[in-house]
DNA sequence: AACACAGTTTCATTATTTGGAACACGATGG
DNA sequence: CCATCGTGTTCCAAATAATGAAACTGTGTT
């Protein structure tokens, strides 16, 4: 019986090819093939290979000029398909909107992604748009409002698994720095039907968030309104709490409507006049 | 009926996962295993096997519950990286939204892609935000504005190869339906250093686009200033011109300078106050 | 000219992928 | 109740593709 924990690679070539993919992501920046080799244990040729071989399936784009390789531009459409269909922000779109007019405050969209907070929406308080540059963002898990939220609604096997890969890296004063004090707190988040995230992660940035459930009670991401502790404190936030976890509800009954139709309900979502 | 269409084939077990992907993003929502099989040349258990390993890799994501198939998240995490890394976005943003206050039209940066019209940004007229849903959309190149002044300055090599492969499909009365046509139109593009769309994509919507070059010519993008005949004429849109070629130019001489430094130039270029 | 270095190619060996066929299993339906 | 069908899943010998040490190329340096 294999109780081998594959740290996440494995599968064969594709599970290779996909961590090399990750590798190059990882480096914010053009990188060269012989940074790449040093910080991979794949052999010389074989690194080789599998550069080449992504970059000609449009995984990677490499600039001849300067060598270096970065992602492909060809994961942008992919993921533009991830995030219409698999992702929530479709579905939420309208609410987050509301939900940002009404509060004034920066909402977030987010779902779990390998014991990571991704981002796949957000409206900001400030600035009219930002787009883009937050979907697909990650954060941790253990220390957000949307993290622990999601958190809490996993069941136990899923919850395990995800706690125990937590970096547990102190951002700031009040990060909660072990397993068992999230845990604590996420009794808590179960009990009280929110999560809140008291600075964290930021000092400063206080949020309250709400689980995304199906009816069923599987959970499907979070949505968060964070304010600063300039402006505000948690008695003002958490008056929003029951249009938060109103809206979470709407969502998460749009979401399972959605879902089910094997007959697509329509598709001209977004049209755009393009050119 | 078969009619199927050909995979451009490829690069040993890697570039068939990469088709396979493909072909679960080509269906605009979840798709079952048989249709995949149905509209794929692998046999079933080849198939069975290839999404099994890429939805334990999280590029695919598969729902138990329906038995369906989507575009992993994983996807999102990675188009991001290649996002902020490999397009002009990060760069133009600024000029895109100055571009757009002073017009007040809609704007768009694009970029080429396989010979189609990747959109990386966009800056919408009416609407204050519709964000993501369009990064990562793609579009004809033949009879789009931002496509044919890129193809206009691709190098005759590329060039063949993307004229080529045009459908030249009649979205309207005016749109280009031969490659002589095309071709015609890049060389007037050439003399006149900017491209029109003469509402050959769509009717009513007309634009004026701009390559952006590096200072060696090489083509990397083009942006647009889109209007709609009810509202403008092409008088009023070719004043534009000037200023959308100032832009042009500098995000090319930013995109130049940019990809230069070995030293990364700096790291936190998008902070997120996350929570 | 010799050297160092980053990137590229070769090729016999080895491990992986392959896919026809058989297997589960729920849903019909006779 | 058993037969049948349509899914999706597993097996395993044969075929294929991946592997990586070492040799090579080309560019820049001493």
């Amino acid at each position: 019986m294999g109780g081998e924990q594959a740290p996440v690679a494995g599968d064969g070539t594709i599970g290779k090819a996909c961590d090399v993919l990750e590798q190059v992501a990882a480096f914010a920046r053009p990188v060269r093939f012989a940074e790449l080799l040093e910080s991979s244990d794949f052999p010389k040729a074989t690194l080789y290979r599998f550069l080449q071989t992504l970059t000609n399936q449009g995984m990677l784009s490499y600039d001849p000029d300067r060598q270096t390789y970065t992602p492909g531009l060809r994961l942008v459409r992919l993921a533009h398909a991830a995030w219409t269909q698999n992702s929530l922000a479709p579905i939420a779109r309208p609410f987050l909107d509301a939900l940002s007019r009404e509060t004034g405050e920066t909402v977030h969209l987010a779902q779990l992604d390998s014991s990571q907070v991704l981002y796949v929406d957000k409206r900001n308080a400030a600035q009219p748009v930002e787009m883009y540059s937050q979907a697909g963002k990650v954060g941790p898990a253990y220390c957000t409002g949307v993290g622990k939220a999601m958190l809490a609604y996993l069941e136990e096997a899923a919850l395990a698994r995800a706690v125990s890969q937590q970096s547990y890296h102190r951002f700031t004063q009040k990060t909660l720095t072990s397993e068992a004090a999230l845990r604590a707190d996420l009794d808590l988040i179960r009990s009280r039907g929110y999560a809140i995230d008291d600075e964290e992660h930021e000092p400063g940035i206080i949020c309250i968030a709400c689980p995304i459930l199906t009816s069923g009670g599987r959970m499907l991401g979070a949505i968060s309104v964070t304010g600063s502790t300039e402006r505000m404190d948690f008695k003002q936030l958490e008056t929003w709490v029951p249009r938060v976890r109103h809206v979470a509800e709407q969502i998460g009954a749009e979401a399972q409507a959605w879902r089910f139709p094997e007959t697509r309900p329509n598709a001209n979502t977004n049209r755009m006049q393009a050119t």
